[in-house]
DNA sequence: GAATTGGTGGGAAAAAGTGGGAGAAACTGG
DNA sequence: CCAGTTTCTCCCACTTTTTCCCACCAATTC
């Protein structure tokens, strides 16, 4: 179970650190990065990620627009991802430039998965959407007691 | 499994490279190239052409008029190109203005074939969608949970 | 305070990507 | 049908990027 906020800078190789806790909850040394929903890129855990996408697979048609749109935003963009010796990997290009990520990162533990953000992104993010957080707290408060 | 990213130019000579992680996966070196959905072109592993040109075909009569369309559209277009020495690929002038491919190209790794997009192209197209993607995704949300 | 773990930076070799030259093939006009 | 011209194709050499590894620093633990 993946969770945690963590701070790491890129480096000037576009590098940047999988936390010490994630790395020792996962098996094997590769891991697969992708654009996420929002403006931010998902880093799963290879499993996960077979799971995820072979659903989304077999329920898509290339005939289809929309399929073809959730296969471009989501799948397409997908890339295996190594960790080095050192816990870190390589954040393409492309990935790097969608997320907007500067230098300093925010990691966030999302159970299954982790997401990448540029730590200004994410705070403005939270700031932007406390409101509407709270509306869905409101919602949820129904159904979860403690 | 073909996925990623990638970003390459046009030369001069209208050759565009293969992405070596994905020639890494294909066998042997000749691909086949037609128009795609939408404004790109589809590049296909000669097996996995082969597979959905019958299963197209198959399911097609030249007396009906949606299956010559879809023939004159995507089947007709393809023609097979060959993968050079350094790993690129020569893009017939037809197909290069069907996309409108300027210089710079994305790459889209679409599971089984890869896409070809000019970049700017590529750029409007997913944002122009990201609104219609948000609502797919949103659908999707109800068969993928954790 | 020594040893272990976590994180950072950077060098060197290998791989990937780019440009361009030369010969072959195709096209054009006479 | 031939000669001149253009386009293509194939290959090589150079440059850039990536990858892999190691050394060092900081922090924590015993």
């Amino acid at each position: 179970m993946i969770s945690g906020e963590y701070l790491y800078a890129l480096d000037e190789k576009g590098r940047l650190m999988v936390p010490a806790r994630v790395r020792s909850e996962i098996t094997g040394n590769v891991m697969i990065l992708t654009r996420g929903v929002d403006r931010c890129l998902w880093l799963f855990p290879a499993e996960e990620w077979r799971q995820i996408s072979q659903t989304v697979i077999a329920t898509m048609s290339p005939f289809q627009a929309k399929a073809r749109l959730i296969q471009r935003r989501i799948l397409a963009p997908a890339q295996e991802v190594e960790i080095d010796r050192s816990g870190r990997i390589a954040v393409p290009q492309s990935l790097r430039q969608f997320a907007g990520l500067q230098k300093d990162c925010t990691i966030l533990g999302m159970v299954k998965y982790l997401e990448i953000w540029d730590e200004l992104t994410y705070a403005s993010y939270l700031e932007e959407h406390e409101g509407e957080f709270k509306e869905a707290a409101e919602e949820l408060g129904g159904a979860i007691t403690f």
